[in-house]
DNA sequence: CTGTTAGCGCTTTCAA
DNA sequence: TTGAAAGCGCTAACAG
């Protein structure tokens, strides 16, 4: 595609291929080749060729991404931090989505590491076997986010300690008949992590309470047909364990008539943006999640530079107070 | 980083790397030298060099995409489309991300060119004089989307006609004095195309109405700022330029005790998931902003093929209605 | 400071 | 059906 080559600006400026590289490459050169060689350039809208380059040199500075799914707002603000620093180091994005399918996801590994990727992030569904296999085998270093697993390189939200935050905020509005509309176990972050970190808050500092557990799935609509449930239990606090459950299950309730929070409190996980917007606002815990695209992003460059991952920065959690929790008092009952 | 080359697997298998190189590509090979090659490669976990491939190929089934920011519903939407229509025909994808800023989106093309991929979308800000200038100069093709300009190649939802359809709702349902709560005409498609369309449909069929404007911009926040603008022009019905300006607005309307749809009717456009999920059900018009992913995409591929742009389907409109209109009936006022 | 030289790993004539 | 050879555009010793 590139009809100009380092050779052509060589001919034209009557030096050798190899004056042009090194001007290009911040070498030696002559203030007066320089001139000739900058202006060639210029004159003909000469770009060096990124595929002879990268045969030579080697590094491709090009990341591999894989994501689970594009349109979700967590993803995007990972990305987002991803990004950031990818720009800042020179990087290139190569982006593949699994789909939400875990054979996929190796498969995308795969063809990032044939297209000749320096490092691959991968936020996956789930760390299994086989990718441990792979992280073991491959040439090149790999970043897991979303999940942990101490086999390989990952790095994520304290989904435990957000779970622990939430339990605390909920004993102290005295709540101590709770349902907890998660989600499947084969999630380990939110799945597990998430809400064992709920239940140990109270399993520790509580001595009588009753939590019931309902399952439904990330979706919307799922969260919202689990409403008759929930409300079997008669909970005076349901925490969900997503902001998007928690949307699910409001609408829900708000269609039987049953008020927020005077009669239930409801609170979930995420800080999205339309969790401050609806009313009432949705108590929640916000993780920043460009800051976790940003953390993999640094570690995968360093590691790529055969440095060690440095900081270990917690990502943070904040408790977003909102309005959809109510304290309910001692002597409820 | 691959260590094991074309040459080492001819080595093995004591033919040349021709024929290797055949065997990969499909070309004649002999079935008993095919045997032991494909052994060779399965046992050595051999993948060709893509840049050493790339270099002598020419195309590298590189598809530049340029976003104006990742952490968009919208945006995934869009994405998940291209994504599927690279996955198809075994492109992949280079993202990179304009930030909203014009200067960048140009430099982004410019990089992403320099890169060597065979084509570019760009989901633009606007289209300037400079990108008339580049589109007309740059070796590669490129399709713009979101912004309409009849000197460049672009694909885009029916701005007009969404406000058009939204006029024409808002007068069945015997509004007439209304305000338009809208972005600023720096921004084509939606500030001015949406907006038109609606005044239009009032203009060629109404007689006797009032419709004011009121400017914000696509934050959430600035749209609940703007509430009291609104109100002040006593409004039987607030269409917005998009849901989120609409949800920032009902949520002030909701903190002032305004009833929705009871004493203000309120719409939007974009048809998010979270428009359906609250309360009122936002009544908005859904766009099929994964078609316009798929469709930009199909295009790019047939023009990268020097074909020209085949089908030129519409993308859909769809009118969803919610609970956020009220019919006031024929009398009112 | 500069030019010569030797490849990077692959595809693709061409002749056998 | 196969192998030899040339070369894609670039970088990086090396010797001058």
């Amino acid at each position: 595609m590139n009809k100009v080559t380092i050779q052509d600006i060589a001919d034209m400026c009557q030096v050798s291929k190899s004056s042009v590289s090194r001007y290009l490459n911040g070498g030696y050169v002559s203030k007066e080749n320089k001139e000739k060689i900058k202006e060639a350039i210029e004159k003909t809208g000469f770009k060096s060729n990124f595929f002879a380059k990268r045969l030579k040199t080697k590094n491709s500075n090009l990341l591999g991404i894989i994501i689970p799914r594009i349109d979700s707002i967590t993803v995007g603000k990972v990305l987002n931090g991803i990004n950031n620093i990818c720009e800042e180091n020179n990087y290139t994005i190569l982006m593949q989505c699994s789909n939400l399918n875990f054979k996929k996801e190796i498969d995308c590994i795969k063809s990032l590491y044939n297209q000749g990727v320096d490092g691959i992030i991968v936020y996956t569904l789930g760390i299994t076997n086989e990718h441990i296999e792979i992280y073991k085998n491959l040439k090149i270093p790999i970043i897991f986010i979303g999940q942990k697993n101490k086999n390989v390189n990952y790095i994520c939200i304290d989904d435990y300690k957000s779970g622990y935050i939430m339990g605390e905020y909920f004993y102290k509005n005295n709540h101590k008949n709770i349902v907890f509309l998660g989600v499947s176990e084969n999630d380990k972050a939110v799945g597990v992590e998430r809400k064992e970190g709920f239940y140990d808050f109270y399993k520790k500092n509580v001595s009588n309470y009753n939590i019931n557990f309902v399952e439904t799935d990330f979706s919307f609509k799922k969260s919202y047909n689990k409403g008759k449930d929930v409300i079997k239990f008669n909970p005076t606090g349901v925490i969900c364990a997503t902001d998007n459950i928690c949307l699910g299950l409001m609408l829900y309730l708000n269609e039987k008539g049953i008020k927020i929070p005077d009669e239930i409190s409801v609170a979930g996980f995420g800080g999205y943006e339309v969790s401050s917007a609806i009313k009432p606002a949705i108590t929640t815990i916000e993780f920043d999640y460009e800051l976790l695209g940003k953390m993999a992003t640094k570690n995968i460059l360093n590691l790529i530079k055969n440095e060690n991952i440095k900081e270990k920065t917690d990502i943070s959690l904040k408790l977003i107070k909102g309005e959809s929790v109510k304290d309910i008092g001692d002597n409820y009952e």
